[in-house]
DNA sequence: TTCTTTGCAAATCGTTTGCAGCATG
DNA sequence: CATGCTGCAAACGATTTGCAAAGAA
């Protein structure tokens, strides 16, 4: 994400007006590499803001968005998450938990291609579905155990 | 996808019931390129089995990306999308309308890694965003259009 | 007969919208 | 003081669930 201070002067230019929820929110970001939802940047932002609503989250997250300034995407949990990071990466999720983490490089690194198939590209998501550690263990304990209800297992 | 008789075999293996909505919505899907939701599937099938209800829709896909046979993603447009083709390729998506292409090789076609910061990885799923031919047409005429409305623009 | 699947209706859940009051520029 | 923003409540739309009836095995 750009520095603070280029977002709000963006916001300024835009004819948009500056307040103390969009800071806070533009500040809580910075940095954050959580992939946060909505409604989980809101309960954080609740300790400070006791009033902040979730509309206005979503208003400012979608405005960001919108200028590029935050990643937007979809994970297989039927939720949008955000990502302060606008660099092309992948994310590896856990599709048991969602747990989700930025993939190291090489993952998702290559160059955009500029036009594909006739369509003007802007941007990439690349996500790596698997288990993560945990629920890999719980995967395979519930395996385990499976094969010991079935007597036919030998 | 896998041939229908491997899939209707499977479903048997594992204690299921082979009904003729499953085997329609099994063949509908082979070979199926256009990547649909749970909803245009059911309004395609309806004009060959008018009472297939859309629950059953969602059931028999579900079922069918939990096996494995069947890849399940969102595409940024709030909707699930199902695809047939289960080898690892990329998807070109228009911001605008949604419209959606396979991208053609090498993109997404790199093998998947086989584990990634402890995650064990089964899948991946590369959507390239961009603007389709039509959309880039609509774009460029709404950006003339504006220039004009803005007296400043010399 | 047994147990899964079907199909309807209602519930759920994340996100968006309408609108009145408030605060920024 | 004009306009964009906030926050509440209500609307929305995609997907899931509960349950009784139907139909595979």
């Amino acid at each position: 994400m750009r520095p603070i201070e280029d977002i709000l002067a963006n916001v300024r230019a835009r004819g948009g007006k500056i307040t103390p929820q969009r800071v806070l929110i533009y500040q809580a970001l910075d940095g954050d590499t959580s992939h946060p939802t909505a409604e989980q940047l809101h309960e954080r932002l609740r300790s400070w803001l006791p009033h902040l609503s979730l509309t206005t989250v979503y208003a400012a997250l979608n405005d960001l968005a919108e200028t590029g300034d935050l990643r937007r995407f979809e994970a297989g949990d039927g939720q949008v998450h955000y990502d302060p990071d606008t660099l092309p990466h992948a994310h590896v999720v856990c599709v048991r938990c969602h747990r989700m983490h930025d993939a190291p490089p090489p993952h998702g690194r290559q160059p955009l291609p500029r036009e594909v198939e006739g369509f003007v590209i802007f941007g990439r998501t690349e996500l790596l579905h698997g288990l993560c550690p945990e629920c890999a263990e719980t995967a395979a304990a519930e395996s385990a155990a499976l094969e010991g209800d079935e007597p036919d297992g030998t």
